[in-house]
DNA sequence: CATTTATATAATCATTTACTTATATATAAA
DNA sequence: TTTATATATAAGTAAATGATTATATAAATG
């Protein structure tokens, strides 16, 4: 592991905390892999649209995603230039592949035009 | 990485939640190394007795850190036994060799006849 | 332009968190 | 066996968290 991606103890702390909710995390994993809309996570977690919404304003703005418009629609895709990009794949890599929750996620998966 | 050492989503989610108070994260990486007992931390943090105790207690109760009693004193070392092993070493190893909070804790580091 | 659709924001609330002060326990020493 | 030392536990509290409901904004569509 390059020590260029080491961050301080008081930022691994907080990157830790920001990626510790089960919701967001399952949000890093998925957009680790491609884009996804906020309608495509209100669906596949089963959650409100507020709730989804403020999850993606906290990672958005510690800087672990990106937000790109197009239309109607607001994808949100993992920020691989973030500082903290390291302690990301460090953490979901420590995901097993075969977790239930992210699979039922995926199995919910319907695209964008998600009415 | 050993796929055997993977976890749920809820499990890191809660084991990185454990770990995302930036006291228990340098305890953490702290006792990665070699064990210390309470009255070490207290003067190394500058935290009361009763607010390390609790910090203990916690990474104690999900299995984090071994407790061992010598004397009057209590010694708390990483239990590498953990299923949680995987996960405390990507985080831990993630947190830069020059971090100066984790210098000086080890430079307030006293013998443990601290009174 | 009016309406629908996608999303964000604001206000509120119950729960959790990490601290504090006070007290209990258990071992060591006098 | 009293006293000191090391640590844990309990109770209280302010702040943070993650949800909810209600409302605002902004783009698409009729």
């Amino acid at each position: 592991m390059n020590q260029s991606y080491r961050l301080s103890s008081e930022e691994i702390a907080t990157y830790t905390k920001v990626m510790s909710d089960p919701t967001r995390l399952l949000i890093i994993k998925l957009v680790s892999k491609k884009e996804y809309c906020v309608c495509q996570f209100v669906e596949m977690f089963e959650m409100s649209q507020p709730s989804i919404s403020q999850h993606l304003k906290k990672l958005k703005s510690y800087g672990l995603v990106e937000e790109t418009r197009r239309g109607q629609w607001r994808f949100y895709s993992l920020n691989t230039a973030s500082d903290a990009i390291g302690i990301v794949h460090a953490i979901i890599n420590q995901i097993s592949d075969q977790d239930e929750r992210y699979i039922e996620l995926i199995n919910k998966e319907r695209p964008v035009d998600c009415g």
